[in-house]
DNA sequence: CTGAAAGCGCTTACAG
DNA sequence: CTGAAAGCGCTTACAG
């Protein structure tokens, strides 16, 4: 079953492959009769004729494909969202979105040369070189920054305000020494390290002790040994760096028998159904995916000349849900 | 910064665009000197060449790129790793996975049309009539089922089985008034209806009273109503349609001051890290994800063929991990 | 108002 | 051993 091709249509519609462009892409500009309009789109609904991507793609150097780059590790529940969402938003301008798993070894210029895509989303911290030799290429790039980024096309969520909200919290309750309760996995390396720092200056403007740091596994016991060093050495309040982790210190608290909030406050990040769930109720960071895919959402559309309004920065991107862990 | 095409390498090189694609492409038949092939390689990496998809595809009809489409729900931690290993088996034959999140309105044959893949992998319920459509157009389309499959590109996980499991968890531990919590969401539908038929079979097996539903919202005061009821109604055993849901009930039991297994014993499916982590521990059942990759890897490109192997069918594709809460 | 023709970048029979 | 030429399907100046 060979492709149908616009020529197929020209030649049912009785008119030449240039009408059957001009008609199909709707240009305005163009004289043509009501009545050769109405042929060729019946025509071509009929035959099922699609434009061949490739073809379009070749002559006009561009696709109607949006790449979105994600990092080689579940970021969690907050990267879904954020991927539906631009999916949603953009499909309401004809783009599809595309998302690529980074895995380590192959470059991503290799990827983006092959797809030919119309902008790029990054959502991975991505090598300045590619993003240059992208923009060079004429390929906006939109993506998030885990540090302040005043470029109308990065959005930041910088981690380290996350860290700082959540030991402020644990302050105004009342707590002195805190720890930090890092993941085990070393590719979120790069939000932990940020969101740490923030919570250790957050420690050091309030004249606090430096919160020790430890590694917590997802396992019960793992953390039982972590939490009743911590408390031990005085620890009363954890910051986890995220919801799961959380969940891990809530465990390790309960085989101590420590009670929480009473004898160990803990804050968590994502807000995931789980933590409202736990026992006690956990406290975390809710973050406002939905604002920030609207945003990108925006500055791509914004890049590719689709829509007229510079997007606006949302501002609640993130804040504390207080519940009974703290 | 215009692009660099093979004509630009065959000029560098001195010879000719066909020469320059005989290098590039490997071609071990037509006889060229090692000189040539080395000096064109050379010339390639040093402008930093990139061979146009479009074209490409164009000529041949055929892209490398492998569109993975996802349904428009989230289906859990289970659907990322799997992406993840269909993202490393298939780079590892030089072809690049694009996941697309399927959005109500837009038809499939559209994005499809528009890709040019060389195959697909559906991992979402797809109308049989693009799956045809597709497979016409010679793209090969692999998947899973939500039920039994005979066909070696189908990997089915029959959903009424691992309703079964657990319900004959439950069974084995002497229970014989079970219950269904369904999640609110309705896009789970076709997931939860086929795993309450298997949990409805098993009890029916057992002589067992067809177990009550319920839609559960992850909600500690919502849950707690309607397990207050079941316990009410002498229900010992709730079958819960996934681990989110579990803890949801779990959660329901804790206000209702219940004991968990001792009042009511609960089981989930995902074993997410928060199952572990949960006040009891959570039984639930595992899934062999990276096998489920396996599988349809090798039958991408087996159907490709590009591996010359069959595959196997992985044999312990999910099972129980007993834990606290039963 | 509509058609013939060029060209996007590639690969591959075919001819030297 | 290597080059000239055709053609994949599209869009768009350009000519009627």
């Amino acid at each position: 079953m060979p492709r149908v091709t616009s020529a197929d249509v020209a030649r049912e519609s009785g008119v030449s492959r240039t009408t059957v462009s001009y008609v199909l892409n709707g240009r305005a500009d163009v004289v043509l009769t009501d009545a050769t309009r109405k042929r060729v789109l019946e025509t071509a609904a009929r035959l099922g004729y699609t434009p061949s991507a490739p073809a379009r793609a070749l002559r006009s150097g561009r696709s109607d494909l949006v790449l979105c780059v994600l990092p080689d590790w579940t970021v969690g529940p907050a990267i879904d969202t954020l991927v539906d969402h631009l999916t949603t938003a953009l499909a309401d301008h004809g783009l599809s979105l595309l998302v690529h798993i980074r895995r380590g070894a192959r470059p991503l210029s290799h990827l983006w040369g092959a797809v030919t895509p119309c902008a790029v989303v990054v959502l991975s911290p991505v090598g300045a070189d590619d993003a240059r030799a992208m923009r060079q290429a004429g390929i906006p790039v939109v993506g998030t920054a885990l540090d302040e980024a005043s470029e109308p096309d990065v959005f930041a969520v910088p981690q380290a305000s996350i860290g700082a909200v959540q030991a402020e919290h644990l302050v105004e309750r009342g707590h002195r020494v805190l720890a930090y309760a890092a993941p085990l996995d070393d590719r979120l390396g790069a939000f932990a390290v940020r969101r740490l720092a923030g919570v250790r200056d957050a420690c050091a403007r309030h004249g606090l002790p430096t919160p020790p740091l430890a590694a917590v596994d997802l396992d019960a016991e793992a953390a039982a040994g972590v939490v009743g060093a911590w408390h031990a050495h005085g620890v009363t309040a954890v910051v986890a760096y995220n919801d799961e982790v959380a969940l891990a210190v809530l465990a390790g608290a309960r085989a101590q028998g420590l009670d929480v909030p009473g004898d160990l406050a803990v804050i968590g990040v994502d807000d995931l159904p789980a933590a409202r769930l736990a026992a006690p109720a956990l406290t975390t960071v809710w973050q406002a995916i939905d604002a920030q895919a609207g945003y990108l959402a925006a500055a791509l559309l914004a890049a590719l000349g689709l829509a007229e309004q510079t997007p606006t920065r949302p501002d609640d991107v993130f804040h504390v849900v207080p519940r009974a862990s703290t």
